[in-house]
DNA sequence: AACATAAATCAACTAGAGTTGATCTGATGC
DNA sequence: GCATCAGATCAACTCTAGTTGATTTATGTT
């Protein structure tokens, strides 16, 4: 912060990055994603599709949705997921920042 | 997979992402993690400069290591630790990878 | 050799994340 | 209204990740 004037980079805050590493890091979740890759499905969709309990596909699409890596919308009674893939290319400038850093000249030990 | 003449991005296996942002989705290590970005350190000037346990901090650069973020490099009786930056590069392609999956044309429910 | 220091490892513990089955809420259809 | 289905939520449990302090291994010093 405190930083007028600076590049265009969304610059999101290291919680919320380190919230979508680790929702990004589970297996489970990973398959959801991809999962939803191809469009936008229903819960019941997913449930059958990736063979899981419903309680715990709930839980992991909260989750995925409190890290801002997926959108609901409802439709009757079902319950749309869709990806919200700007939330990956945050997290990719978010790197591209710490990478950066970590390249920066020595500040100690010469 | 099965993808011939296709682009020259490294495409790590995505066990080794997941290893990847596990590693980077804890809040010590990524102290760690930015404390390397000034260049090598050795243990004993991390653990001080953290204010961390000796054990603690060995722990997570186990992890660190494991994940293939960090290198370590023996000298007397001091072991420095040096980032690997080309492993954040590699986590940069794969989340690219995963983005254009998740921006394909669906593949059903028209 | 005896001693001191750097760092890894281990065993016991704590805490947090994920699982399970049941229950609750809300929408649809009869 | 009542029954049904989709999905979230809850409580109890399990499992894994992280913490802590003690021990061990290796290196260097006297």
């Amino acid at each position: 912060m405190a930083d007028p004037g600076a590049v265009a980079s969304p610059a999101i805050p290291s919680d919320q990055a380190r919230a979508l590493l680790k929702a990004l890091a589970d297996p489970l979740r990973l398959r959801v994603i991809e999962a939803l890759g191809g469009g936008e499905r229903c819960v019941c969709d997913l449930t059958a599709d990736l063979g899981l309990a419903q309680s715990k596909l709930s839980f992991h699409l909260k989750v995925l949705k409190e890290a801002g890596l997926v959108a609901d919308r409802q439709e009757g009674r079902w319950i749309y997921y869709r990806l919200l893939p700007e939330a990956i290319e945050q997290l990719r400038w978010w790197l591209a920042e710490l990478g950066a850093q970590c390249s920066k000249p020595a500040t100690c030990c010469p």
